[in-house]
DNA sequence: TAGATTGTTAATCGATTAACAATC
DNA sequence: TAGATTGTTAATCGATTAACAATC
């Protein structure tokens, strides 16, 4: 009972068009119908679910809402996450103010900057706070993951104070390589990785 | 002679750290030591870039400012390619105002959005333009790929449009699975995606 | 019942790794 | 030369797919 990654990695797609599904008003689909939304074939989402438990029934498929909340368990979404926002500059008050967080399972508890110029000015209902105070809040607020909007040359000292306050899982937004313990999760978001993806199939 | 798509996504992460290696001062490197750095085994790196050609040398390595140069040939990024910005709000601003496209292969070269608000206004040297004439400019300033950081409920139309304006690569923000013809690329950022996949794996 | 679709097995396909001759 | 590291082969490992009995 350990399960691939790969798969693991295929969950919040699966959940993701569910709740389109549902919000379209739609109660049931098929292993077939998903993939064709996901680009994925039947017997592999099949496959995936089944991992997990018998989620649906021969003949009719899967009913959206109980397979919805099998995924949110499974992924631990079905609680809401606090997130601590590290970097208060362009890009972390776009996140701050992104409205797309909630309902999926997370909200950002804390914002953090090192500006003495930004610290105590507001983001929405946010205050920015000083990130010295970094490590102290994020243990009185029990926030275990952490979305890191620094500059890039600021990124891993930031990191190592993040993984001193206990953050378990942190999204990279700097396009920099972190090291981090065993433990530590990271996952990078880098748009220069998917853009040289992709013209690598580009013609010039 | 059609390498593995897996192979071609790895590509940029192996650029990445090469260049910073290169900003370093260092000349020379190994797969060992890309293989470290990047969590990958020696062996990996090496079949990798043997698709290629045979950048090495055996007992020294690879030298690097050679292997940046042939990385960025075959994944096109020697040129530098004009982006088409569609969507201006919170993230489309942060985007704009990024530094850290130019000197990897990229350059936003115009920036779209439907409201009058915004429409004349400006980001750092780039003047907001009407969605509109979001076609005729695309074709007029040869543009292939668009960063895509409209709503949710408007992406698809958008998608549309651009496809029919000849784009053939988007990076698409919206939280959105957008439907294209073959031949056009999407890549999908999700910051919830990832969130979600951490997750799984975090205390709860 | 007839049609549809699941969960699962076995086969196929593809990716990674170990190991080493070649050679700088 | 001795040490290091490549490029590549063969073996291993893992993921995907095809197919179908079970059954709603």
């Amino acid at each position: 009972m350990d399960i691939p990654d790969i798969i693991i990695s295929r969950l919040p797609r699966y959940l993701h068009i569910l709740e389109y599904l549902s919000r379209q008003g739609i109660q049931t689909t098929s292993s077939q119908e998903m993939g064709v939304l996901l680009g994925l074939s039947s017997a592999q989402i099949r496959k995936d679910l089944s991992q997990f438990g018998e989620f649906g029934k021969q003949g009719t498929g899967y009913e959206i809402p109980f397979l919805i909340q099998q995924l949110r368990n499974i992924l631990k979404v079905n609680q809401t996450w606090k997130i601590a926002l590290v970097g208060a500059g362009d890009l972390g008050h776009a996140i701050a103010r992104y409205q797309g967080f909630e309902n999926r399972g997370f909200y950002i508890a804390a914002v953090f900057d090192k500006d003495p110029e930004k610290i105590g000015r507001s983001i929405g209902t946010l205050r920015i706070e000083d990130i010295k105070t970094l490590a102290p809040r994020i243990r009185e607020e029990g926030i275990r993951i952490a979305m890191l909007t620094v500059p890039a040359a600021e990124a891993q000292a930031v990191t190592n104070d993040l993984v001193v306050a206990g953050i378990q899982a942190i999204l990279n937004y700097a396009p920099v390589v972190l090291k981090v313990p065993t433990g530590v999760l990271v996952k990078d978001i880098d748009p220069i990785n998917s853009l040289q993806h992709m013209t690598y199939y580009v013609g010039k």
